[in-house]
DNA sequence: GAGTTTGAAACT
DNA sequence: CAGTTTCAAACTC
């Protein structure tokens, strides 16, 4: 057992405040002469320090040194930062001429797109009025890569399509996919559509695991509309609603913290009644 | 917070 | 290419 990497939470090392810091883009940093062996990132604030100044990333890497596409950070090229929960983080200035640059030259020999993004905007040709009244209603673009989810449906957050809140493509190759178009994906379409996805997982697994081994392959995930018909499933009044709702959108009341808040966010059976002749309407529109 | 589920990334 | 393992996030309780 060797005392080899830890992580020291205890020890909080200030940044000793650069004195060099450059207000240009991208900051040069001497090669560092602290080889502190940290596993806690202390790097850049949210400064402009970063790499990348798109948005703060968020990663908690245990065994990945935040080397590998499995980091968020990494896989956005960009360094760990402060927000970071990573263990023995080698995606960082320190490492930079050490490990990281090898591990991204690596990974580039492989795959040559691999940190290019995965989702491509929708207007590749000239977009004009119309697509670009379509893109305004956000939802578009594609996932260069296509998701491969098998029990999801597509309609929750491990699902990278639904999680870039785009809607599935040919590229996707999953199964009892939900998340194609033909439905207006309004929040509380999304909403409604979740809650009932979780709820029937939720009876199927229970079912399955109970009984024996089968209903097993066939359908955890209920193909929820199909073109001009009714819904297929129930949302009863009181049944609860787990709100998984996809990035960058805002949910009414929803707060960050966990999801029992959302709990209390109850479908009433009336709002299901309405939604679910707008959904029809709407999916016999598409159809067209 | 601990434990489970999921699918991309990595590996064989 | 397909099957398996590893990994970290999403999710559940
Ligand atoms: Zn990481
Ligand atoms: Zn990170
Ligand atoms: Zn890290
Ligand atoms: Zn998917
Ligand atoms: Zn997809
Ligand atoms: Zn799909």
């Amino acid at each position: 057992m060797d005392s080899r990497e830890k992580k020291h939470e205890s020890q909080e090392e200030d940044l000793p405040s650069q004195p060099q810091t450059p207000p240009s883009r991208l900051t040069e940093v001497t090669p560092s002469q602290n080889l502190l062996q940290v596993h806690r990132n202390q790097e850049a604030e949210a400064k402009d320090v970063v790499v990348t100044p798109s948005k703060q990333r968020r990663c908690s890497c245990k065994a990945s040194r935040c080397l590998k596409l499995y980091c968020e950070c990494f896989v956005a090229v960009s360094y760990c930062n402060n927000g970071c929960n990573c263990l023995n983080c080698h995606n960082n200035l320190a490492y930079e001429t050490t490990s990281r640059q090898e591990a991204i030259k690596a990974i580039l020999e492989c795959n040559p797109d691999a940190f290019k993004p995965k989702i491509s905007s929708s207007s590749p040709h000239g977009i004009n009025d119309f697509q670009e009244d379509v893109r305004q209603r956000q939802i578009l673009g594609k996932h260069n890569r296509g998701c491969h989810c098998k029990r999801s449906g597509c309609l929750r957050k491990y699902c990278e399509c639904y999680q870039a809140n785009i809607r599935c493509s040919e590229n996707c190759r999953c199964r009892d996919c939900n998340n194609f178009e033909g439905i207006s994906q309004e929040i509380m379409q999304q909403t409604r559509i979740n809650a009932a996805v979780n709820m029937s997982i939720k009876r199927k697994r229970k079912a399955a695991s109970s009984h024996s081994v089968a209903a097993r392959d066939s359908s955890a995930v209920p193909h929820l509309v199909q073109n001009n018909h009714t819904v297929d499933y129930v949302v009863r009044n009181g049944d609860t609603c787990l709100l998984t709702v996809p990035n960058n959108q805002a949910v009414p009341g929803s707060t960050t913290s966990t999801y029992r808040s959302s709990l209390s966010n109850t479908i009433q059976l009336g709002h299901v009644k309405e939604l679910c002749s707008l959904l029809v309407s709407k999916s016999v529109q598409v159809a067209h």
